[in-house]
DNA sequence: GCTAAGTGCGTACAGCGTTCTCACCGTGCT
DNA sequence: AGCACGGTGAGAACGCTGTACGCACTTAGC
Protein backbone atom coordinates (compact mmCIF):
# COMPACT_ATOMS: atom_id res chain seq x y z
CA UNK A 1 0.00 0.00 0.00
CA UNK A 2 3.30 2.17 0.57
CA UNK A 3 3.63 4.29 -2.90
CA UNK A 4 7.09 3.14 -4.12
CA UNK A 5 9.28 6.08 -5.49
CA UNK A 6 9.68 7.29 -9.19
CA UNK A 7 12.56 4.60 -10.19
CA UNK A 8 13.30 6.35 -13.37
CA UNK A 9 10.75 9.28 -14.77
CA UNK A 10 10.75 9.17 -18.36
CA UNK A 11 13.04 12.25 -19.19
CA UNK A 12 10.78 14.10 -21.26
CA UNK A 13 7.06 15.00 -18.67
CA UNK A 14 5.07 17.18 -19.69
CA UNK A 15 4.20 19.53 -16.86
CA UNK A 16 2.59 16.94 -14.15
CA UNK A 17 -1.16 17.55 -14.11
CA UNK A 18 -1.81 19.06 -10.67
CA UNK A 19 -4.58 16.41 -10.19
CA UNK A 20 -2.90 13.41 -9.51
CA UNK A 21 1.19 14.01 -8.04
CA UNK A 22 2.66 10.92 -9.02
CA UNK A 23 2.41 9.82 -12.58
CA UNK A 24 1.00 6.40 -11.93
CA UNK A 25 3.79 3.46 -12.53
CA UNK A 26 2.93 1.49 -15.79
CA UNK A 27 1.98 -1.87 -16.02
CA UNK A 28 4.85 -4.28 -15.81
CA UNK A 29 4.19 -5.66 -19.15
CA UNK A 30 4.31 -2.28 -20.82
CA UNK A 31 7.64 -1.41 -19.30
CA UNK A 32 10.59 -2.56 -22.04
CA UNK A 33 12.63 -5.49 -21.15
CA UNK A 34 15.95 -2.90 -21.80
CA UNK A 35 16.45 0.41 -23.15
CA UNK A 36 18.76 0.07 -25.97
CA UNK A 37 21.67 2.27 -24.12
CA UNK A 38 23.49 0.13 -21.70
CA UNK A 39 25.42 -3.17 -20.46
CA UNK A 40 23.85 -6.29 -21.36
CA UNK A 41 21.77 -7.41 -18.64
CA UNK A 42 22.69 -10.37 -16.88
CA UNK A 43 19.09 -12.08 -16.10
CA UNK A 44 16.30 -11.31 -17.11
CA UNK A 45 12.28 -11.64 -15.79
CA UNK A 46 11.91 -14.70 -17.38
CA UNK A 47 14.59 -16.04 -15.42
CA UNK A 48 14.04 -14.35 -12.30
CA UNK A 49 10.61 -15.55 -12.38
CA UNK A 50 11.32 -19.00 -13.47
CA UNK A 51 13.97 -19.54 -10.20
CA UNK A 52 11.08 -17.64 -8.05
CA UNK A 53 9.19 -20.86 -9.10
CA UNK A 54 10.96 -23.07 -8.20
CA UNK A 55 11.39 -22.22 -5.19
CA UNK A 56 7.94 -21.73 -4.53
CA UNK A 57 7.31 -25.16 -5.52
CA UNK A 58 9.88 -26.53 -3.66
CA UNK A 59 10.04 -24.65 -0.07
CA UNK A 60 6.27 -22.60 -0.46
CA UNK A 61 5.29 -19.42 -1.05
CA UNK A 62 6.62 -17.65 1.69
CA UNK A 63 10.76 -19.06 0.91
CA UNK A 64 10.34 -16.51 -2.21
CA UNK A 65 12.20 -13.10 -0.80
CA UNK A 66 14.05 -11.16 -2.77
CA UNK A 67 17.30 -11.86 -1.17
CA UNK A 68 16.59 -15.98 -1.69
CA UNK A 69 15.73 -15.64 -5.45
CA UNK A 70 19.41 -13.10 -5.57
CA UNK A 71 21.43 -15.62 -3.37
CA UNK A 72 20.01 -18.50 -6.08
CA UNK A 73 21.00 -16.25 -8.87
CA UNK A 74 24.47 -15.82 -7.18
CA UNK A 75 24.01 -11.78 -6.92
CA UNK A 76 22.95 -9.37 -4.62
CA UNK A 77 19.44 -8.55 -3.61
CA UNK A 78 18.94 -5.60 -4.95
CA UNK A 79 20.18 -6.61 -8.70
CA UNK A 80 16.81 -7.50 -8.76
CA UNK A 81 15.40 -4.24 -8.91
CA UNK A 82 16.77 -3.73 -12.33
CA UNK A 83 14.04 -6.03 -13.55
CA UNK A 84 11.06 -5.82 -11.19
CA UNK A 85 10.56 -2.96 -10.06
CA UNK A 86 8.28 -3.86 -6.57
CA UNK A 87 7.55 -7.58 -4.76
CA UNK A 88 4.04 -6.99 -6.73
CA UNK A 89 5.39 -6.86 -10.20
CA UNK A 90 7.79 -10.38 -9.26
CA UNK A 91 4.27 -11.46 -8.27
CA UNK A 92 2.50 -10.70 -11.23
CA UNK A 93 5.34 -11.95 -13.38
CA UNK A 94 5.27 -15.49 -11.67
CA UNK A 95 1.94 -16.25 -11.50
CA UNK A 96 1.76 -15.30 -15.87
CA UNK A 97 4.35 -17.77 -16.20
CA UNK A 98 3.18 -20.44 -13.88
CA UNK A 99 -0.09 -20.59 -15.68
CA UNK A 100 1.55 -20.90 -18.90
CA UNK A 101 -0.22 -21.52 -21.92
CA UNK A 102 -1.07 -24.79 -23.33
CA UNK A 103 -3.82 -24.42 -26.40
CA UNK A 104 -7.06 -25.84 -26.67
CA UNK A 105 -9.04 -26.59 -29.88
CA UNK A 106 -12.83 -26.16 -29.98
CA UNK A 107 -14.02 -29.88 -30.73
CA UNK A 108 -17.45 -28.97 -31.38
CA UNK A 109 -18.61 -30.69 -28.17
CA UNK A 110 -18.75 -27.70 -25.85
CA UNK A 111 -19.66 -29.52 -22.65
CA UNK A 112 -16.41 -32.19 -23.52
CA UNK A 113 -14.85 -28.98 -24.17
CA UNK A 114 -15.38 -26.78 -20.98
CA UNK A 115 -14.65 -30.49 -18.91
CA UNK A 116 -11.34 -30.30 -20.35
CA UNK A 117 -10.30 -26.50 -19.67
CA UNK A 118 -11.35 -27.13 -16.11
CA UNK A 119 -9.72 -30.43 -15.67
CA UNK A 120 -6.61 -28.59 -17.18
CA UNK A 121 -6.81 -25.35 -15.20
CA UNK A 122 -7.15 -27.68 -11.70
CA UNK A 123 -4.05 -29.78 -12.86
CA UNK A 124 -1.92 -26.30 -13.45
CA UNK A 125 -2.92 -25.00 -9.89
CA UNK A 126 -2.50 -28.22 -8.71
CA UNK A 127 1.55 -28.21 -10.11
CA UNK A 128 1.58 -25.36 -8.24
CA UNK A 129 0.64 -25.38 -4.86
CA UNK A 130 0.74 -21.56 -4.75
CA UNK A 131 -0.91 -20.24 -7.61
CA UNK A 132 -4.47 -20.93 -7.04
CA UNK A 133 -4.17 -18.76 -4.00
CA UNK A 134 -1.83 -16.41 -6.03
CA UNK A 135 -3.86 -15.68 -8.80
CA UNK A 136 -7.44 -15.37 -6.95
CA UNK A 137 -5.54 -12.41 -5.37
CA UNK A 138 -5.05 -10.14 -8.02
CA UNK A 139 -6.39 -9.64 -11.43
CA UNK A 140 -3.40 -10.73 -13.61
CA UNK A 141 -3.39 -9.35 -17.27
CA UNK A 142 -0.44 -10.86 -18.37
CA UNK A 143 0.51 -12.34 -21.92
CA UNK A 144 -0.27 -16.33 -20.82
CA UNK A 145 -3.58 -15.34 -19.00
CA UNK A 146 -4.90 -13.07 -22.18
CA UNK A 147 -3.94 -15.68 -24.34
CA UNK A 148 -5.82 -18.45 -22.48
CA UNK A 149 -8.55 -15.59 -22.18
CA UNK A 150 -8.84 -16.01 -25.93
CA UNK A 151 -8.10 -19.74 -25.98
CA UNK A 152 -11.26 -20.26 -23.39
CA UNK A 153 -13.49 -18.20 -24.73
CA UNK A 154 -13.11 -19.59 -27.94
CA UNK A 155 -14.75 -22.60 -26.30
CA UNK A 156 -18.06 -21.31 -25.73
CA UNK A 157 -18.17 -18.97 -29.33
CA UNK A 158 -20.33 -19.37 -32.30
CA UNK A 159 -23.43 -20.81 -29.99
CA UNK A 160 -25.35 -17.19 -30.28
CA UNK A 161 -24.34 -16.21 -26.82
CA UNK A 162 -23.17 -12.67 -26.00
CA UNK A 163 -19.64 -12.22 -25.11
CA UNK A 164 -20.96 -11.16 -22.12
CA UNK A 165 -22.97 -14.74 -21.37
CA UNK A 166 -19.70 -16.51 -22.49
CA UNK A 167 -17.72 -14.60 -19.67
CA UNK A 168 -19.95 -16.03 -17.05
CA UNK A 169 -19.81 -19.39 -18.56
CA UNK A 170 -15.93 -19.40 -18.39
CA UNK A 171 -16.06 -17.57 -14.96
CA UNK A 172 -18.11 -19.94 -13.59
CA UNK A 173 -15.87 -22.40 -14.12
CA UNK A 174 -12.74 -20.66 -13.25
CA UNK A 175 -13.74 -19.25 -9.89
CA UNK A 176 -15.38 -22.71 -9.15
CA UNK A 177 -11.95 -23.87 -9.68
CA UNK A 178 -9.75 -21.79 -7.75
CA UNK A 179 -12.22 -22.01 -5.22
CA UNK A 180 -12.11 -25.97 -5.31
CA UNK A 181 -8.63 -26.18 -5.91
CA UNK A 182 -7.67 -23.61 -2.50
CA UNK A 183 -10.14 -25.77 -0.39
CA UNK A 184 -7.58 -29.11 -1.73
CA UNK A 185 -4.44 -27.46 -0.84
CA UNK A 186 -5.14 -25.25 2.23
CA UNK A 187 -6.16 -29.08 3.70
CA UNK A 188 -3.46 -29.99 2.24
CA UNK A 189 -0.87 -27.48 3.64
CA UNK A 190 -2.43 -27.89 7.11
CA UNK A 191 -1.82 -31.25 7.20
CA UNK A 192 1.96 -31.32 6.54
CA UNK A 193 2.27 -28.09 8.52
CA UNK A 194 2.18 -30.18 11.72
CA UNK A 195 5.02 -32.80 11.26
CA UNK A 196 5.18 -33.90 7.88
CA UNK A 197 2.57 -36.32 8.14
CA UNK A 198 -0.97 -37.24 8.50
CA UNK A 199 -1.24 -38.97 11.97
CA UNK A 200 0.49 -35.97 13.78
CA UNK A 201 -2.48 -34.11 12.38
CA UNK A 202 -5.04 -36.48 13.83
CA UNK A 203 -3.08 -36.90 16.76
CA UNK A 204 -4.11 -32.59 16.90
CA UNK A 205 -7.17 -32.34 15.98
CA UNK A 206 -8.32 -35.77 17.38
CA UNK A 207 -9.22 -34.80 21.00
CA UNK A 208 -10.89 -31.58 19.73
CA UNK A 209 -13.02 -33.37 17.49
CA UNK A 210 -13.47 -35.53 20.31
CA UNK A 211 -14.56 -32.89 22.50
CA UNK A 212 -16.80 -31.83 20.35
CA UNK A 213 -18.50 -34.76 19.21
CA UNK A 214 -19.32 -35.22 23.29
CA UNK A 215 -21.46 -32.09 23.33
CA UNK A 216 -23.62 -33.49 21.03
CA UNK A 217 -24.60 -30.24 19.04
CA UNK A 218 -22.78 -31.24 16.10
CA UNK A 219 -24.84 -34.60 14.74
CA UNK A 220 -23.61 -33.60 10.94
CA UNK A 221 -20.01 -33.46 11.80
CA UNK A 222 -20.70 -36.46 13.95
CA UNK A 223 -22.08 -38.30 10.58
CA UNK A 224 -18.77 -36.95 8.81
CA UNK A 225 -16.99 -38.59 11.28
CA UNK A 226 -19.17 -41.44 11.01
CA UNK A 227 -20.27 -42.60 7.75
CA UNK A 228 -18.62 -40.68 5.54
CA UNK A 229 -17.41 -42.87 2.79
CA UNK A 230 -14.63 -39.53 1.82
CA UNK A 231 -14.54 -39.42 -2.01
CA UNK A 232 -11.32 -39.06 -3.13
CA UNK A 233 -10.21 -35.25 -4.39
CA UNK A 234 -10.84 -36.91 -7.99
CA UNK A 235 -13.72 -37.54 -7.21
CA UNK A 236 -15.17 -34.57 -6.02
CA UNK A 237 -13.91 -32.15 -8.74
CA UNK A 238 -15.42 -34.98 -11.24
CA UNK A 239 -19.50 -34.74 -9.89
CA UNK A 240 -18.80 -31.08 -8.64
CA UNK A 241 -17.97 -30.52 -12.25
CA UNK A 242 -20.51 -32.62 -13.56
CA UNK A 243 -22.95 -30.64 -11.59
CA UNK A 244 -21.56 -27.34 -13.15
CA UNK A 245 -21.89 -28.16 -16.73
CA UNK A 246 -25.62 -29.58 -16.40
CA UNK A 247 -26.43 -25.97 -14.62
CA UNK A 248 -24.60 -24.06 -17.66
CA UNK A 249 -26.45 -26.83 -20.24
CA UNK A 250 -29.73 -25.86 -18.37
CA UNK A 251 -29.69 -22.60 -18.61
CA UNK A 252 -27.78 -21.70 -22.09
CA UNK A 253 -29.50 -24.56 -24.05
CA UNK A 254 -27.78 -23.22 -27.26
CA UNK A 255 -24.66 -24.98 -25.96
CA UNK A 256 -25.90 -28.37 -25.38
CA UNK A 257 -26.02 -29.75 -28.72
CA UNK A 258 -23.22 -31.10 -30.86
CA UNK A 259 -21.40 -29.32 -33.89
CA UNK A 260 -21.58 -25.57 -34.33
CA UNK B 1 6.37 -22.90 8.69
CA UNK B 2 8.55 -22.24 11.27
CA UNK B 3 8.29 -24.04 14.56
CA UNK B 4 7.53 -21.96 17.35
CA UNK B 5 8.50 -22.79 20.97
CA UNK B 6 6.63 -24.59 23.49
CA UNK B 7 5.48 -21.19 25.39
CA UNK B 8 4.93 -23.29 28.44
CA UNK B 9 4.76 -26.96 28.47
CA UNK B 10 2.53 -28.70 31.11
CA UNK B 11 4.34 -29.56 33.98
CA UNK B 12 3.26 -33.20 34.49
CA UNK B 13 4.08 -33.85 30.98
CA UNK B 14 5.30 -37.69 30.22
CA UNK B 15 8.48 -38.92 29.07
CA UNK B 16 8.22 -37.57 25.55
CA UNK B 17 7.44 -39.86 23.41
CA UNK B 18 10.78 -40.13 20.72
CA UNK B 19 8.76 -41.08 17.73
CA UNK B 20 8.10 -36.90 17.80
CA UNK B 21 9.87 -34.65 19.72
CA UNK B 22 8.21 -31.39 20.23
CA UNK B 23 4.67 -32.58 21.52
CA UNK B 24 2.35 -30.63 19.10
CA UNK B 25 0.49 -27.19 20.14
CA UNK B 26 -3.35 -27.89 20.61
CA UNK B 27 -5.67 -26.03 18.39
CA UNK B 28 -6.46 -22.83 19.88
CA UNK B 29 -9.71 -23.16 20.82
CA UNK B 30 -8.71 -25.88 23.00
CA UNK B 31 -6.40 -24.51 24.94
CA UNK B 32 -8.54 -22.96 28.42
CA UNK B 33 -8.70 -19.23 28.04
CA UNK B 34 -7.18 -19.12 30.77
CA UNK B 35 -5.72 -20.56 33.83
CA UNK B 36 -7.46 -20.35 37.64
CA UNK B 37 -4.11 -19.22 39.10
CA UNK B 38 -2.80 -15.70 37.97
CA UNK B 39 -3.95 -12.66 37.88
CA UNK B 40 -7.31 -11.33 35.83
CA UNK B 41 -6.29 -10.85 32.42
CA UNK B 42 -6.79 -7.48 31.10
CA UNK B 43 -7.74 -8.01 27.48
CA UNK B 44 -9.06 -11.41 25.89
CA UNK B 45 -8.55 -12.82 22.54
CA UNK B 46 -12.24 -12.24 21.16
CA UNK B 47 -11.53 -8.39 22.23
CA UNK B 48 -8.10 -8.52 19.98
CA UNK B 49 -9.85 -10.51 17.32
CA UNK B 50 -12.43 -7.81 17.34
CA UNK B 51 -9.68 -4.93 17.17
CA UNK B 52 -7.84 -6.85 14.76
CA UNK B 53 -11.01 -6.68 12.28
CA UNK B 54 -11.72 -3.45 12.83
CA UNK B 55 -8.26 -2.88 11.79
CA UNK B 56 -8.80 -4.73 8.59
CA UNK B 57 -11.50 -3.50 7.49
CA UNK B 58 -10.24 0.15 8.00
CA UNK B 59 -6.91 -0.39 6.69
CA UNK B 60 -7.04 -3.52 5.05
CA UNK B 61 -5.39 -6.69 6.36
CA UNK B 62 -1.39 -6.06 6.00
CA UNK B 63 -2.24 -3.06 8.52
CA UNK B 64 -3.39 -6.36 11.44
CA UNK B 65 -0.06 -6.23 12.77
CA UNK B 66 1.07 -7.71 16.40
CA UNK B 67 2.56 -4.39 16.74
CA UNK B 68 -0.35 -2.33 15.73
CA UNK B 69 -3.17 -4.25 17.38
CA UNK B 70 -1.17 -3.70 20.37
CA UNK B 71 -1.14 -0.34 19.97
CA UNK B 72 -4.69 0.57 19.42
CA UNK B 73 -5.49 -1.51 22.80
CA UNK B 74 -3.11 0.76 24.47
CA UNK B 75 -0.70 -2.05 25.74
CA UNK B 76 2.70 -3.72 24.18
CA UNK B 77 3.32 -6.19 21.47
CA UNK B 78 3.90 -8.97 23.69
CA UNK B 79 1.38 -9.13 25.72
CA UNK B 80 -1.04 -10.18 23.16
CA UNK B 81 1.02 -13.76 23.40
CA UNK B 82 -0.24 -14.15 26.20
CA UNK B 83 -3.87 -14.64 24.34
CA UNK B 84 -2.56 -16.28 21.05
CA UNK B 85 0.39 -17.80 20.50
CA UNK B 86 1.16 -17.32 17.07
CA UNK B 87 -0.11 -14.94 14.28
CA UNK B 88 -1.66 -17.57 12.64
CA UNK B 89 -3.56 -18.33 15.54
CA UNK B 90 -4.42 -14.61 15.58
CA UNK B 91 -5.87 -15.24 12.07
CA UNK B 92 -8.02 -18.30 13.06
CA UNK B 93 -9.91 -16.71 15.97
CA UNK B 94 -10.33 -13.72 13.38
CA UNK B 95 -11.45 -15.72 10.57
CA UNK B 96 -13.75 -17.32 12.64
CA UNK B 97 -15.44 -14.15 14.67
CA UNK B 98 -15.54 -12.08 11.25
CA UNK B 99 -17.87 -15.52 9.81
CA UNK B 100 -20.08 -15.18 12.54
CA UNK B 101 -23.29 -17.07 13.06
CA UNK B 102 -26.51 -15.99 11.39
CA UNK B 103 -29.37 -18.81 12.06
CA UNK B 104 -31.06 -19.71 9.03
CA UNK B 105 -34.16 -22.39 9.79
CA UNK B 106 -35.33 -25.00 6.26
CA UNK B 107 -38.42 -24.11 4.71
CA UNK B 108 -38.56 -26.80 2.72
CA UNK B 109 -37.98 -25.22 -0.70
CA UNK B 110 -34.26 -26.37 -0.38
CA UNK B 111 -33.39 -24.68 -3.72
CA UNK B 112 -34.64 -21.13 -1.83
CA UNK B 113 -32.89 -22.27 1.14
CA UNK B 114 -29.40 -22.97 -0.68
CA UNK B 115 -29.80 -19.53 -2.81
CA UNK B 116 -30.56 -17.74 0.94
CA UNK B 117 -27.23 -19.74 1.83
CA UNK B 118 -25.19 -18.73 -0.74
CA UNK B 119 -26.27 -14.38 -0.67
CA UNK B 120 -25.49 -14.89 3.31
CA UNK B 121 -22.20 -16.02 2.82
CA UNK B 122 -21.42 -13.65 0.09
CA UNK B 123 -22.88 -10.74 2.05
CA UNK B 124 -20.56 -12.22 4.53
CA UNK B 125 -17.59 -12.20 2.71
CA UNK B 126 -17.66 -8.60 0.93
CA UNK B 127 -18.15 -7.27 4.53
CA UNK B 128 -14.80 -7.70 5.31
CA UNK B 129 -12.85 -7.70 1.95
CA UNK B 130 -10.04 -9.66 3.54
CA UNK B 131 -12.47 -12.90 4.51
CA UNK B 132 -12.49 -14.62 1.06
CA UNK B 133 -9.27 -14.63 0.89
CA UNK B 134 -8.03 -15.69 4.11
CA UNK B 135 -10.97 -18.27 4.22
CA UNK B 136 -9.44 -19.77 1.58
CA UNK B 137 -6.35 -20.89 2.46
CA UNK B 138 -6.46 -22.73 5.97
CA UNK B 139 -9.26 -24.48 7.03
CA UNK B 140 -10.65 -22.56 10.47
CA UNK B 141 -12.70 -25.47 12.63
CA UNK B 142 -13.91 -22.24 15.21
CA UNK B 143 -17.04 -22.57 16.94
CA UNK B 144 -18.86 -20.51 14.14
CA UNK B 145 -17.20 -22.26 11.45
CA UNK B 146 -18.36 -25.59 12.65
CA UNK B 147 -22.19 -24.36 13.76
CA UNK B 148 -22.44 -22.19 10.62
CA UNK B 149 -21.56 -25.82 8.69
CA UNK B 150 -24.27 -27.82 10.76
CA UNK B 151 -27.01 -25.31 9.96
CA UNK B 152 -25.97 -25.16 6.25
CA UNK B 153 -26.06 -29.02 6.01
CA UNK B 154 -29.38 -28.92 7.60
CA UNK B 155 -30.74 -27.42 4.47
CA UNK B 156 -30.08 -30.44 2.28
CA UNK B 157 -30.82 -32.83 4.88
CA UNK B 158 -33.90 -35.42 4.70
CA UNK B 159 -34.16 -35.97 1.19
CA UNK B 160 -32.53 -39.14 1.32
CA UNK B 161 -28.47 -38.48 0.20
CA UNK B 162 -26.16 -39.53 1.98
CA UNK B 163 -23.41 -37.18 4.02
CA UNK B 164 -20.84 -36.93 1.36
CA UNK B 165 -23.51 -35.73 -0.81
CA UNK B 166 -24.91 -33.33 1.25
CA UNK B 167 -21.30 -31.66 1.70
CA UNK B 168 -20.86 -31.55 -1.83
CA UNK B 169 -23.26 -29.74 -2.28
CA UNK B 170 -22.90 -27.49 0.11
CA UNK B 171 -19.54 -26.96 -0.25
CA UNK B 172 -20.16 -26.52 -4.09
CA UNK B 173 -21.82 -23.19 -3.10
CA UNK B 174 -19.13 -22.37 -0.73
CA UNK B 175 -16.47 -22.50 -2.98
CA UNK B 176 -17.92 -20.85 -5.99
CA UNK B 177 -18.76 -18.20 -3.72
CA UNK B 178 -15.45 -17.66 -2.33
CA UNK B 179 -13.86 -17.63 -6.08
CA UNK B 180 -16.64 -15.15 -6.97
CA UNK B 181 -15.99 -13.09 -4.15
CA UNK B 182 -12.32 -13.41 -4.14
CA UNK B 183 -12.36 -12.14 -8.11
CA UNK B 184 -15.05 -9.29 -7.45
CA UNK B 185 -12.32 -7.71 -4.54
CA UNK B 186 -9.07 -8.19 -6.39
CA UNK B 187 -11.08 -6.16 -8.81
CA UNK B 188 -12.05 -3.58 -6.73
CA UNK B 189 -8.45 -3.43 -4.63
CA UNK B 190 -6.37 -3.33 -7.81
CA UNK B 191 -8.63 -0.50 -8.85
CA UNK B 192 -8.55 0.94 -5.40
CA UNK B 193 -4.45 0.78 -5.27
CA UNK B 194 -3.76 2.98 -8.45
CA UNK B 195 -4.50 6.16 -6.20
CA UNK B 196 -7.82 5.39 -5.15
CA UNK B 197 -9.77 6.55 -7.92
CA UNK B 198 -11.44 4.65 -11.27
CA UNK B 199 -10.16 7.05 -13.61
CA UNK B 200 -5.95 6.06 -12.53
CA UNK B 201 -6.90 2.82 -13.15
CA UNK B 202 -8.28 2.45 -16.76
CA UNK B 203 -5.34 5.69 -17.60
CA UNK B 204 -2.58 3.01 -16.34
CA UNK B 205 -4.26 0.21 -18.10
CA UNK B 206 -5.67 1.94 -21.13
CA UNK B 207 -2.23 2.41 -23.07
CA UNK B 208 -1.45 -1.25 -22.42
CA UNK B 209 -4.97 -2.49 -23.53
CA UNK B 210 -4.73 -0.32 -26.44
CA UNK B 211 -1.68 -1.79 -27.49
CA UNK B 212 -2.78 -5.44 -27.19
CA UNK B 213 -5.39 -4.58 -29.09
CA UNK B 214 -3.68 -2.76 -31.86
CA UNK B 215 -2.10 -6.46 -32.04
CA UNK B 216 -5.24 -8.04 -33.91
CA UNK B 217 -4.52 -11.35 -31.37
CA UNK B 218 -7.69 -10.82 -28.79
CA UNK B 219 -10.48 -10.93 -30.43
CA UNK B 220 -12.95 -11.80 -27.66
CA UNK B 221 -10.79 -8.73 -25.70
CA UNK B 222 -12.26 -6.46 -28.37
CA UNK B 223 -15.46 -7.51 -28.25
CA UNK B 224 -15.16 -7.39 -24.28
CA UNK B 225 -14.35 -3.59 -24.43
CA UNK B 226 -16.55 -3.24 -27.58
CA UNK B 227 -20.12 -5.22 -27.35
CA UNK B 228 -19.82 -6.07 -23.55
CA UNK B 229 -22.79 -4.29 -21.37
CA UNK B 230 -21.02 -5.50 -18.14
CA UNK B 231 -23.94 -7.01 -15.68
CA UNK B 232 -23.22 -5.25 -12.24
CA UNK B 233 -21.52 -7.56 -9.80
CA UNK B 234 -25.10 -8.56 -8.15
CA UNK B 235 -26.54 -9.70 -11.62
CA UNK B 236 -23.28 -11.62 -12.46
CA UNK B 237 -23.92 -13.41 -8.94
CA UNK B 238 -27.71 -14.03 -9.36
CA UNK B 239 -27.17 -15.74 -13.00
CA UNK B 240 -23.92 -17.84 -11.29
CA UNK B 241 -26.33 -18.84 -8.75
CA UNK B 242 -29.36 -20.08 -10.94
CA UNK B 243 -26.99 -22.02 -13.05
CA UNK B 244 -25.34 -23.65 -9.92
CA UNK B 245 -29.11 -24.43 -8.90
CA UNK B 246 -30.17 -25.91 -11.59
CA UNK B 247 -27.11 -28.09 -11.90
CA UNK B 248 -27.83 -29.56 -8.45
CA UNK B 249 -31.34 -30.01 -9.04
CA UNK B 250 -30.26 -31.93 -12.59
CA UNK B 251 -28.38 -33.93 -10.35
CA UNK B 252 -30.05 -34.55 -7.16
CA UNK B 253 -33.80 -35.14 -8.43
CA UNK B 254 -34.13 -35.47 -4.36
CA UNK B 255 -33.71 -31.60 -4.06
CA UNK B 256 -35.97 -30.26 -6.97
CA UNK B 257 -39.39 -31.00 -5.31
CA UNK B 258 -40.95 -28.72 -2.28
CA UNK B 259 -41.85 -30.15 1.10
CA UNK B 260 -39.38 -33.26 2.72
C1' DG C 1 36.28 9.48 -27.57
C1' DC C 2 32.79 11.68 -25.07
C1' DT C 3 28.31 11.49 -22.90
C1' DA C 4 24.64 9.71 -20.67
C1' DA C 5 21.69 5.90 -19.96
C1' DG C 6 21.72 1.61 -17.94
C1' DT C 7 23.67 -2.17 -14.77
C1' DG C 8 25.38 -4.71 -10.51
C1' DC C 9 25.17 -4.38 -5.94
C1' DG C 10 26.70 -2.86 -0.94
C1' DT C 11 24.76 -0.25 2.79
C1' DA C 12 21.13 1.17 5.51
C1' DC C 13 16.41 1.81 7.35
C1' DA C 14 11.93 0.98 9.11
C1' DG C 15 9.03 -2.51 10.32
C1' DC C 16 7.84 -7.47 10.95
C1' DG C 17 6.95 -11.97 14.08
C1' DT C 18 8.81 -13.74 17.86
C1' DT C 19 12.25 -15.19 21.96
C1' DC C 20 13.95 -14.17 26.31
C1' DT C 21 13.60 -12.02 30.34
C1' DC C 22 11.97 -9.98 34.53
C1' DA C 23 9.00 -7.65 37.88
C1' DC C 24 4.68 -8.08 39.71
C1' DC C 25 0.05 -9.98 40.95
C1' DG C 26 -3.37 -13.01 43.10
C1' DT C 27 -5.24 -17.61 44.10
C1' DG C 28 -5.10 -22.01 46.66
C1' DC C 29 -2.66 -24.83 49.91
C1' DT C 30 -0.75 -25.37 54.16
C1' DA D 1 -1.71 -15.97 57.77
C1' DG D 2 1.80 -16.77 54.81
C1' DC D 3 3.87 -18.21 50.94
C1' DA D 4 4.69 -20.79 46.71
C1' DC D 5 3.90 -20.74 42.19
C1' DG D 6 1.52 -20.05 37.98
C1' DG D 7 -0.23 -16.35 35.30
C1' DT D 8 0.41 -11.61 33.58
C1' DG D 9 2.21 -7.21 31.25
C1' DA D 10 5.77 -5.61 28.74
C1' DG D 11 10.64 -3.98 27.29
C1' DA D 12 14.89 -5.37 24.78
C1' DA D 13 16.73 -7.69 21.20
C1' DC D 14 17.26 -11.06 17.07
C1' DG D 15 16.88 -12.33 12.48
C1' DC D 16 14.19 -11.50 8.95
C1' DT D 17 11.59 -8.59 5.30
C1' DG D 18 10.95 -5.04 1.15
C1' DT D 19 13.31 -1.46 -0.75
C1' DA D 20 15.56 3.72 -1.02
C1' DC D 21 19.93 5.52 -2.00
C1' DG D 22 24.33 5.89 -3.89
C1' DC D 23 28.50 4.63 -6.36
C1' DA D 24 31.53 2.44 -9.69
C1' DC D 25 31.44 0.44 -13.96
C1' DT D 26 29.79 -0.69 -18.97
C1' DT D 27 28.27 0.30 -23.42
C1' DA D 28 25.54 2.46 -27.61
C1' DG D 29 25.06 6.66 -30.19
C1' DC D 30 26.85 11.10 -31.46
Amino acid sequence: MAEPHDVHRPSGDRPSDPGDLNDPQPIIWMRPERGARGPVPAYSRERIAEVAIALADGEGIEAVTMRRIAKELGTGAMTLYRYLPTKEDLYAVVIDQALGYEPQEPTGDVRADLATFARRYRETLRRHPWLAHAVASRPVMGPNMLRGNERDLALVDGRGLGIDEMMQVVNLIRHWVTGATQAETAEREAALRSGMDRRTWQQRMGPYIGELLATGRFPYLDRMVREARYPSRDERFETGLAVLLDGIEARFPALAGRRG
